[in-house]
DNA sequence: ATATAAAGTTAGTTTAGTCTAACAAATATA
DNA sequence: TATATTTGTTAGACTAAACTAACTTTATAT
């Protein structure tokens, strides 16, 4: 059984290695808000649980084991977004804190009977996929807002590296996941997009905030 | 801030002073399943806190501090157990296993909003009071079903000691709260209760059943 | 290619929560 | 009342998760 502390960890690994596979001690202990023989520690650790492949001096991965333990707490985690949004009425740019804390909750039955109250979603409310109940992903693959080309076509499917600022700013905009989206004007000399809503509104984006938007293409 | 461990221990100890005001280091490690040093030891910490009074050697007491941040975790047990039953359609025997876990959660949001949403209740499935955000217990005051005479009337209001099965059984009678029950006769010998049920049924509880029924009386 | 910086490790300490073994105090009972 | 039993305490040890200080490897940069 892991314990909350565990579960941080590899949900801060699989995190980390969503940008770079191999993942050092440095940005898990800077990511965990630790000091660096702690996060050491931990995946010693990690590794007698036969979660973590890892040599000393070497940067760490995830084994099929701690990806499938990981992957099931991310479910928790996005079924009580999906909920907490759906069901409770909170706004999508305050699910994630809740989350972190409901996603450490034990009983089986009370994620089993969110998935049923919720239809068994696939993508939650910031559109990443969710788990299924053997830790599989099943891979949508989405693509960046950034290789849309000019005049080509999309919905809003998701976001990657979400926080606060950039759900705010998506809200402010009325920009929701399914939200269509035609790209009218690239920018040459900042890269922004000047997208083209559904309700005929035309606003640019940076090009920052593309490449957090995951798009579906039409 | 409480710990898990010590929130649990604050409520076994308000769990065990329902039935006698002074509490024993002895029942105090029966009810948490640890050795008694180690419910000595957290007595002394939580002295340290002044959430007990505590000399050695005498039975403890929650102090009125204790008394509050009990009876928070409380309100949020049956804030959960409520929303667990009404909103996302678990039986009643089986919310309270999963209210235990909901309970430590530190989302001060969450629960506000599970308490908006079931309408600000003031007792919870299994009929016990809800404290209110400071902790206050407004007492009502019920009776316990053996304190009414024949012919007299009361409505089901809760239920002390209650457990998986006098939660079935009630179930199975189709005895829930707000039912109202007539006293139609009471059998000397083994003090057994004969209740007219608004359905006409007439049924029969033994003296120990009725011993666990909180009644408001008509 | 060597020196410096960055990254990782070891050793030793701390706090929370748990244990067992042994002893002391309070209570019950012959 | 004296003894036995129950109840409570002390002492010492363990595990998980954290820390700092000091040292070793590996990487980087003249």
């Amino acid at each position: 059984m892991p314990t909350i502390t565990k579960e941080n960890y590899l949900k801060a690994i699989i995190s980390l290695s969503r940008h770079q596979q191999k993942v050092s001690i440095t940005a898990l202990a800077n990511k965990m808000k630790v000091s660096k023989p702690t996060a050491n520690d931990m995946v010693k650790k990690m590794k007698l649980k036969n979660w973590v492949v890892y040599e000393k001096y070497k940067p760490l991965q995830l084994t099929p084991e701690g990806q499938k333990v990981a992957a099931l707490i991310v479910r928790k985690h996005r079924l009580a977004e999906i909920f907490l949004d759906e069901v409770m009425g909170f706004g999508w740019e305050e699910v994630h804190e809740i989350a972190e804390d409901i996603e450490h909750l034990k009983s089986q039955k009370f994620f089993d009977r969110m998935d049923e109250i919720l239809g068994f979603p696939t993508v939650d409310p910031h559109g990443s996929p969710i788990p299924d109940k053997e830790g599989k992903i099943s891979n949508l693959n989405y693509l960046n807002l950034t290789a849309l080309k000019k005049g080509e076509k999309g919905i809003l499917r998701g976001l990657t590296k979400s926080n606060k600022d950039l759900l705010l700013y998506l809200n402010k905009k009325n920009i929701k996941l399914g939200t269509e989206l035609i790209i009218h004007d690239i920018e040459k000399f900042d890269k922004s997009f000047e997208v083209l809503l559904e309700d005929e509104r035309k606003i640019t984006l940076t090009f920052d905030a593309c490449q957090r938007l995951l798009i579906e293409k039409l």
